[in-house]
Order: C-alpha cells, then sequence, then structure tokens
DNA sequence: TCTGGGGTCCTAGGACCC
DNA sequence: TCTGGGGTCCTAGGACCC
C-alpha cells in the first residue's frame, strides 16, 4: 500500500453554487463579481465556453454580458461559506487524511492498494459528493501536492477522464507533464515563470529536468521543493490540523476614492471593529496592528502607504485597538492622494485562553471589565440585529460609502428569512 | 466613472549580543 | 588602506496561493 495525495475542488465553485440554489440558472452562464461589483471572479462552464474571460472587470464586459444571456451574481460569501463547510465535512469522512486549504479545496490523501488505480474510489467519492451537496467536483491524484494539482488540472482539461485523473499510476508521466503550461504549475506565480521563460523553460517537463543549482540559486528551497515535487518527491506535507491564524485582516476597496483623514479615520475605525470582532469571536488576541491605504494601482502616480504599532499587552478591545489605529492613520495620510483602499492588519495572534495579565497595565482591573463588557453587549447587538446596528463613535458609514453587491443570491441555507415558500395549492 | 479580499511562507538586512 | 566574527531575533517586503 502507498498514500496517494488527493487534490480536490469544487468546479467554479461560486458559480456552482449559484446555480445550486436557483436551478434556473443551471446549465447556463454564470458569472459572480469580486466585492464592489469590481471584477470576474467565478463563471460557470458555459460563460467560459462563451468566451467570458477570469479576472476581468465587469464594466468592461457588460453589454457583452447582457448580449449573451449570461446571468450576473455579486459575491456572496456567506452561502459560499456554508456550502464549503458541508464539502469538507463529506470529503473528511471519505479520506485518510484531510487539509482544507481554502474556501473550495481540500488536499487528502488515501491508501493505495499495489499497481491498483483509484479510478473507481474517485467516481463515487463524486457522485456522492454531487448527490448530497449538489456540487460537481474534480479529483487529482499523485504521489505529490505538485502533481495531484496537475492531475486535477488533466481532469478538467480532457473530457474523457470525467473529472477524475490519477497520474500516480501512470510509469511514464512525461507526455502529460509537457502539456502543463509552466504557470499553471502550483507555486509558479508571475515573477518566477517570467525567469523561467527567460531559460527557455516553458512546461512542467522542463521544469522537472532543468538544472537544480541554476533553480535553487536563484529562488532557494521555494523553488526547489517545487522541482523535487514535480519528480515524485514529497516535500510540502499534508497539514491535518488547521495551525493557528498568524494574521487576520478586513480591507475593500471604495465605492468612490476619498482625500481627507477624517474619511479615512472613518472607515478605518470600521475596519477595526470587524477585525476586532473576527478576534473575539475566535477567542483570540492580537498585540501589533498594521493600517494601509493606496491610490489607484492602475494610475501613473500610484501611492501606497503603510505603518504598524505594537500593542504591548495582547487585546481584542476595539477601544483600544481603535485608538493604536488612529495613530497610524495620522501617520500614513498624505494629502491630495486620491485614495481608493485602505485596511487593517492584526499581526502577533494568540488565544485569550492562556494569557498571563500584567499586574499593572495602566487601566485598572474595573476599567478593563468594563470595556470588556462593552465590547460583548456591542457584539451582541449586532450579532442578533446586524452588523452595523450599534457602532463606535464616527464609525457609522453613510449608505453611498459601502461597497455595493447589486446583485445578491438569497441565502437560503443559512438565513431564515431567504427560505423558499412552497405554497400547496 | 468603474480593475477583490484574505491569507501563508521565505529571506534579506538591521539591531543587538558576546 | 584599514575597520572581527559570529550568533539570534525581529521586521519589512516579496512572491505565491485561492
Amino acid at each position: 500500500m502507498s498514500k496517494v495525495i488527493l487534490q480536490i475542488d469544487g468546479n467554479n465553485f461560486y458559480a456552482s453554487c449559484e446555480q445550486m440554489i436557483d436551478p434556473s440558472i443551471k446549465g447556463k452562464g454564470v458569472i459572480v463579481l469580486s466585492n464592489n461589483d469590481g471584477c470576474i471572479i467565478a463563471r460557470s462552464s458555459e460563460a467560459r465556453k462563451m468566451g467570458i474571460p477570469m479576472g476581468q472587470p465587469y464594466f468592461k464586459l457588460k453589454d457583452k454580458l447582457a448580449q449573451l444571456n449570461i446571468n450576473v451574481r455579486s459575491s456572496n460569501y456567506e452561502l459560499y461559506g456554508d456550502i464549503s463547510n458541508r464539502l469538507m465535512h463529506l470529503l473528511r469522512k471519505n479520506c485518510e487524511e484531510l487539509e482544507i486549504y481554502s474556501i473550495d479545496e481540500a488536499f487528502g490523501s488515501i491508501s493505495r492498494p499495489p499497481q491498483k488505480s483509484l479510478y473507481q474510489w474517485g467516481k463515487d467519492l463524486r457522485a456522492l459528493v454531487y448527490q448530497n451537496i449538489g456540487i460537481p467536483i474534480s479529483i487529482g491524484m499523485g504521489e505529490t501536492k505538485v502533481l495531484s494539482k496537475i492531475s486535477n488540472h488533466l481532469a478538467k482539461k480532457i473530457q474523457k477522464y470525467s473529472g477524475i485523473f490519477d497520474i500516480g499510476i501512470i510509469q511514464n508521466k512525461d507526455p502529460y507533464l509537457k502539456q502543463i503550461h509552466i504557470n499553471q504549475v502550483w507555486g509558479i506565480g508571475k515573477r518566477m515563470s517570467i525567469w523561467l521563460k527567460n531559460r527557455g523553460i516553458t512546461n512542467a517537463l522542463e521544469l522537472k529536468n532543468m538544472s537544480s543549482n541554476q533553480i535553487k540559486e536563484k529562488y532557494g528551497v521555494v523553488g526547489l521543493r517545487i522541482q523535487y515535487e514535480l519528480k515524485g518527491t514529497l516535500c510540502i506535507p499534508i497539514k491535518e490540523t488547521q495551525l493557528d491564524r498568524k494574521e487576520i485582516s478586513v480591507s475593500r476597496s471604495f465605492s468612490y476614492p476619498i482625500d481627507s483623514l477624517e474619511e479615512l479615520n472613518k472607515v478605518i475605525i470600521k475596519y477595526v471593529l470587524m477585525a476586532s470582532n473576527k478576534l473575539r469571536k475566535n477567542n483570540l488576541l492580537c498585540s501589533s496592528i498594521t493600517v494601509f491605504t493606496n491610490t489607484n494601482i492602475y494610475s501613473n502616480d500610484f501611492f501606497k502607504s503603510e505603518a504598524t504599532e505594537k500593542i504591548n499587552i495582547p487585546t481584542s478591545n476595539s477601544k483600544i485597538m481603535i485608538e493604536k489605529s488612529l495613530l497610524l492613520t495620522n501617520k500614513i495620510f498624505k494629502p491630495y492622494k486620491k485614495l481608493i483602499k485602505a485596511g487593517v492588519i492584526l499581526h502577533n495572534i494568540q488565544s485569550n485562553k492562556y494569557i498571563q495579565k500584567p499586574l499593572f497595565n495602566g487601566l485598572g482591573i474595573q476599567k478593563e471589565l468594563h470595556l470588556e463588557r462593552l465590547d460583548n453587549v456591542i457584539d451582541n447587538i449586532n450579532t442578533r440585529n446586524g452588523i452595523n446596528t450599534i457602532g463606535w463613535g464616527s464609525s457609522v458609514i453613510e449608505e453611498e460609502w459601502k461597497t455595493s453587491k447589486r446583485k445578491l443570491s438569497n441565502i437560503m441555507t443559512t438565513n431564515i428569512e431567504n427560505i423558499a415558500t412552497i405554497y400547496a395549492i
């Protein structure tokens, strides 16, 4: 028995979720937009076949989409998150190991009986998921994560494999590796693929066979690991237990540019509240906070700025974090810059369970308890009545500020208000 | 007019120490 | 022309991922 690495993902996940809850768009062109309805982040296979590209700004394709009768949806992360949980739960029951890698993707492992293909096993799993969750998945299998990714790619690309491919059972993998373009290899991004192409490396096979020294010199262990994995040596293990999160961030693009410190402060307070709420929900504390902002990245005078402040006593308290973040906005703000995005990142995350409280933190125990209770009260009210019911000072955001989501679908799986009504006649 | 958001890992270089 | 050699820890920034 040998261990096979699995790579499983939901096909066109966001678009499939939308089709699943709305049968009227099944088998039709569907695209999903990023926050702010900015650009296209998912397409149904029908939309792809009609030539709709990924990652393109929505405004450029609006007319074409209408012409082709393609259904447009704003991203509905609450829905996708819920479907994802159900999917992962089912996968976990059917694999020996499982690592949840992203909202729509997991790595897993399973033992292979000598010389035996796992095609039928994959086929059964695929059917089970479709029956229970209503989402089509693809399954790639191989000796390593990089190879299983390639398998998954082939499973999608070549019709006759019908969503399942196992490169691990194939002795001479070279003809398959040759089909994989260099920037389709997992771990090879924009920069590395340019560097490789300049050296005549254009596909996975050529990368596998190139000089290891050359890779190591330029990209160190990171590059070397990818090459070893292509050769079939496992270097990137399955991580079953979710390691503790290292950072939490909240950032958004605005629906129109801002250029005053006052406005920047407003949004930052808003984002700090969202981030500190995430901390409290997960019983976490942070001890360092970064605030950043930038102008339009596509403009000629692109400007970005960021600053970080330490927090001496690890905290999840809104008031303390807001005070720190306002020091930071003062540092990063520059007049006459048309800012279109800002965000906060919390670092040095730790659990609040084993926190050693210093004897003298300058607050006093009564004051500290008071702040904690205040956060609890605000969290409770907002959970019950919607995220923006109560906020801090100037954090209440005017309507036109909000990122726009004009084409949002219902959340019938998590929100009772959205459950479909069935009338008996 | 309008181009996402949230993460991880690695490394180079500075600060500090003996 | 010369300026010690190493080790550790921290941080900013780059590159990548979905």
